[in-house]
DNA sequence: AACATTATTGTACAAACGTATAATACCGAA
DNA sequence: TTCGGTATTATACGTTTGTACAATAATGTT
């Protein structure tokens, strides 16, 4: 059963390893889905031998939710920057959030696949780590979203009624994904300026804001 | 290579036994995801053997494409049912089409998964039927949106801009399926009733519809 | 009643799946 | 320089996948 020495290999420190298989793992969801997405595929992405997958990942569904909270963390990450990066206005800072979703980097097609899989792979099983990952950070995103929500409406003289926030909340979330899904499966839906756009107003909308109409 | 003769079966007419065939692939859907729908599972679920489902469907391709837009029409078909119901005052027949989507039947908890299955088919492939299904069915569910959305307006005195209906068209399906999936992924995240209030609120704001307001 | 038709079954097969494990290449410490 | 530890490979195994096809049971027609 010996088997012939193979040929030189590049050796990683683990979290680097991690990294990249993590990587390639959200790759091959973005090509294939999360059907199509095997350990050898993504072995193959990584330029790495199945068997090192396993060493790593105790298999495919730890893969799939680290892809997931890696992910996530890393847009959450953005959109706070950018949210920063607008300045101290309150309404600016939280059009700047909202915004962010349809930046091209966020709005990338590449990577709807990618999310559509991590929420399919939590709906499948709701004891599954994917699903604590979703519950996680939707309710970061979530938690996000009500402070920049307080504040706007504070900085404009009223009084934000908890429970008035919480829709808003659920709703421009809502709105959020429902607009990135309709996006990635028909791109000529819209263009990602005019979604930010669409997004505004119904945000404008909703709070009686004034300042937020305008051009972006 | 001849085979025992097996028990009786019950033989049934051709379009019965493909409705029969696509419930069981919703079904299976329903429970396993897409991954982990496969040919067997399907025929299990029909009460029939794997042989009976190619001699019907081309493959799990055409089986899930075909029952996408079996479960569409189904649903647009009760989207309108629930209007016609409303009466004949245009803003309860808008608000009728936009409720039925959080009525029990629709908002049902083990369809969700349907929907991202048929979703990601249609993403993972753009040339499939699954991707002409989703482009068939959601340009239906546009223009039936659009035309309630004008007559709305036009009843309260309002001249509907055609580009301002677009952009409120995608902004509530938008919302809907947004709705839709994030209650799929923790259904403690609101009530139906709930949320049919918090889409109707939206849709009021946006279209400034003072008669929207008030209660179902 | 005999027959053609076809819906349905049972079985088979190659490919791909997740997983397991022994052998090998590299690295750091002594 | 030697050596233990481990990252990585190569290979193998049992299962499940989609698919194919000949045999069989029910039906409609004459």
């Amino acid at each position: 059963m010996a088997s012939k020495p193979g040929p030189a290999y590049r050796r990683l420190a683990e979290e680097d390893r991690r990294q990249t298989l993590i990587e390639a793992t959200i790759a091959t969801l973005s090509e294939f889905g999360l059907e199509g997405t095997t350990v050898r595929r993504i072995a193959a992405g990584a330029g790495v031998t199945p068997g090192l997958v396993r060493h790593y990942f105790s298999g495919k569904e730890a893969l799939v939710s680290d892809a997931y909270r890696y992910l996530a963390e890393k847009y959450y990450a953005g959109f706070l920057q950018a949210c920063d990066a607008a300045g101290s206005d309150p309404v600016e800072r939280l059009k700047a959030y909202v915004g962010s979703a349809f930046n091209p980097q966020t709005l990338d097609p590449d990577l709807l696949l990618v999310w559509t899989s991590f929420w399919t792979s939590a709906m499948a099983a709701p004891e599954s780590d994917a699903a604590r990952v979703h519950e996680d950070t939707a309710k970061l995103g979530h938690a996000q979203l009500a402070r920049l929500l307080r504040e706007a409406l504070t900085a404009n003289g009223r009084m934000p009624d908890e429970s008035d926030i919480q829709d808003v909340v659920i709703a421009m979330w809502s709105l959020i994904d429902g607009m990135w899904l309709a996006w990635g499966l028909n791109p000529k839906l819209y263009q990602p300026a005019d979604g930010r756009r669409i997004a505004f107003d119904i945000l404008a909308a909703r709070l009686s804001l004034p300042s937020m109409s305008g051009q972006c």
